[in-house]
DNA sequence: GAAAAATGGATTTTT
DNA sequence: TCCATTTTTC
């Protein structure tokens, strides 16, 4: 297609329909995506074409003339980002260059880099991953002034989510303490303490850490009025995704972007808002209206996805909820069989059940990728796993430790931050540390006298720095230095894909085998590394792309995308990570009291409302089928066994909408396993 | 700095 | 119970 460029204040062209988008949306999509200008609220609820409106909505947008550099189209994860821009250019069929689509992190990055000196950053600064900074942390709170108490302080970890929590939500470290953590109200001083020390260790070090991509990319705007001018003045279109999951930052970040031309059109579900625990609030799009004056609400209630039977019981739980835009689901897949509620004795009977139906079902010709099976927290998984592996189904979890966030992945890249930049302490320690005979405190002394050294950084990884080190840390050292200045080399140096291959050949291959048990895994890893390294022409575009995607163990990188769709996994997830994905049959598990709710859920209304929303969630993940599965006992390390009453979310729920079965005691339930 | 012993915590998780 | 992390000890 021809790109159209119209000036401002020019009628737009008549619209052409290339793309048929009539024939490819019902009527409230329609709408949205043709009258979708000024202020708007989509609610649209599960499995009703949310993302195709917004891509269709964009695509005509871009259709009409307006340029792609125009439009803001901000997403949580990089998956749907990369999802919806492949799909905008699918349908346009031509390249979206230009187009601002990313998530929330990655668009602040790409404005900070931009104006960094006008945000008053380093211009090469680094990002910290949730690792990095936990560990900058950790090393505040040593660095604290001993007092009498520090002995109860909380975890780094803890701090850190405090921290966070604080930044995400605009509100204060005491704030926050008081409402979510009252029994740590004597350490608020501390934690502001720690605060402090973290951000002068950052601003020291060139770091921001993920917070930082949104809380600076706000300072930016308000400190900076040509900045401000410019964007507001670029971004005439902003559309938001799941704007149910925003936190107040981001929520503030919109309003200010789309304040020159007022066109903002955010789409979400009040209804499968479950991330409150990180600062996310519903009322962002529960107030939206009062916010936006007037505003127009568009509601999308026809659910594709779903048979009629699971519907019912969707919309039947998601009723008693108080605080929510009401509405109800419309089918257009009649009849379904009703949903399941199976109860079986204890966990391994579950297992059992829910090994043997698959197999059923697998057999009846439902393919295992079209099976799911979802709980509330992963240990309620393991059994199953077991049994899965036992007769042998191939399974997938997802979730676990990210690819980029595994320890030999990390050490590789510690060689390519100290070479991106110098003043990264933690790159320092984490791939001197690498060595045998250098710990925590050498580490530190080797940063030090390096930062003294005259000549610069360089100097340091020449033969004669350290000669007054011990024989045995000097040889580490050694090592160390024969790395770096591997990766130095003027052929090397700048181009990720070499500089990794020079860490990998210079010792860090061997490294891996005395470190690891699954050696041979890690080293593939490494070699897929390299090869996605080689996309990238520039160290810090390649370090930011880094730690600013996600991806999952398991998934290497190249081979993800284009196996995902026909490997034949039955799928394991939480909910929370089922969001957005759909299967023809759902299991949910460990549908009890003290599990799901969550027990500690239960004395708050909104967080028991949360939940709810949880459950609702998973009911609309399936298709065709919805399994409950309610194990009647549990075993508790501390009690021993207890009896397990079925989730209130059940008890709550009519028989009209749900079908009890008798689960029969499986004939080899008493096999024991050695192992 | 490494190994052994003790402690504590056990929801959800993207960037 | 079981794992990860921290503290203690050598």
């Amino acid at each position: 297609m021809v790109q159209k460029y119209v000036l401002k204040g020019a009628p737009a062209p008549p619209l052409d329909l290339k793309v048929g988008y009539k024939n490819a949306l019902n009527e409230s999509q329609f709408a949205v995506v043709t009258q979708a200008d000024g202020a708007c609220l989509v609610l649209a609820g599960a499995g009703s074409g949310k993302t195709r409106t917004l891509i269709y909505r964009v695509a005509y947008l871009l259709e009409k003339g307006v340029r792609p550099e125009e439009i803001l189209l901000v997403t949580f994860t990089n998956k749907a980002a990369q999802e919806m821009r492949g799909r905008v250019e699918s349908l346009l069929q031509t390249k979206a260059k230009g187009l601002w689509c990313g998530t929330f992190h990655h668009i602040g990055h790409r404005i900070l880099r931009r104006w960094a000196r006008e945000a008053g950053l380093k211009e090469h600064f680094g990002i910290l991953d949730e690792e990095d900074s936990r560990d900058l942390i950790k090393t505040c709170i040593k660095a604290l002034p001993k007092g009498p108490s520090d002995a109860r302080l909380p975890k780094p970890g803890v701090v850190q989510s405090i921290l966070s929590f604080s930044v995400n939500a605009g509100k204060t470290i005491a704030e926050v303490v008081a409402k979510n953590y009252p029994y740590f109200a004597g350490f608020i001083g501390e934690f502001e303490k720690i605060k402090q020390g973290y951000e002068e260790r950052k601003k020291r070090t060139g770091h921001l850490d993920y917070d930082d991509l949104l809380f600076q990319w706000m300072g930016l705007l308000k400190s900076s009025e040509s900045v401000r001018r410019t964007l507001t003045e670029q971004f005439r279109y902003c559309l938001v995704d799941e704007y149910q999951d925003t936190n107040r930052l981001q929520h503030e970040l919109m309003g200010i972007l789309s304040c020159r031309h007022r066109n903002i059109l955010v789409v979400g579900d009040d209804a499968q808002s479950i991330y409150s625990f990180r600062a996310a609030e519903v009322r962002n799009i529960l107030d939206f209206p009062e916010k936006y004056e007037h505003s127009k609400i568009f509601k999308l209630e026809t659910n594709y996805r779903s048979t009629k039977a699971i519907l019912e019981l969707a919309n039947e739980s998601i009723r008693h909820n108080i605080h929510q835009f009401p509405k109800t689901l419309h089918n257009v897949r009649p009849g379904g069989a009703r949903p399941q509620l199976a109860r079986v004795r204890d966990m391994r009977q579950q297992a059992d059940f829910i090994a043997q139906r698959i197999s059923e079902m697998n057999e009846a010709g439902v393919g295992l990728s079209e099976i799911a099976v979802l709980f509330r927290a992963h240990y309620q998984a393991a059994e199953l796993e077991l049994e899965l592996a036992r007769r042998g189904i191939p399974y997938l979890v997802r979730g676990g430790i990210r690819f980029f966030e595994q320890a030999h992945v990390k050490d590789a890249l510690a060689y390519l931050r100290i070479a991106a930049n110098p003043l990264d302490e933690l790159a320092w320690t984490r791939a001197l540390t690498l060595q045998p005979g250098i710990g925590a405190t050498y580490a530190e002394k080797i940063f030090e006298s390096a930062g003294k050294e005259k000549g610069g950084f360089e100097k340091v990884f020449s033969h004669d720095f350290g000669a007054y080190f011990s024989p045995k840390i000097r040889e580490g050292l050694g090592v160390f230095k024969r790395t770096m200045k591997a990766l130095l080399k003027e052929e090397v140096n700048g181009h990720p894909d070499l500089m990794l291959e020079a860490v990998l050949e210079n010792g860090y291959n061997k490294q891996v085998l005395v470190s690891f048990d699954n050696a041979q895994e890690r080293l593939e890893d490494l070699r897929q590394l390299v090869n996605f390294a080689h996309t990238y022409k520039n160290l810090r575009d390649f370090l930011a792309d880094v730690t600013l995607r996600e991806g999952f163990r398991g998934e290497s990188l190249l081979e993800t995308r284009l196996l995902e769709k026909d490997v034949e996994e039955l799928v394991l997830s939480t909910i929370h990570q089922a969001k957005g994905l759909e299967w023809h049959a759902v299991f949910v598990i460990s549908i009890s009291e003290g599990q799901f709710p969550h027990a500690k859920s239960m004395e708050d209304e909104d967080q028991l409302e949360e939940e709810r929303r949880l459950f609702y969630v998973a009911a609309t993940r399936a298709k065709e089928e919805l399994i409950l599965v309610h194990p009647m006992t549990r075993y508790d390390y501390s009690v021993g066994t207890v009896i397990n009453r079925p989730s209130l979310f059940v008890e709550e729920l009519s028989k009209r909408v749900l079908e009890e079965v008798e689960v029969e005691e499986s004939e080899e339930e008493e096999t024991i396993y050695l192992d």
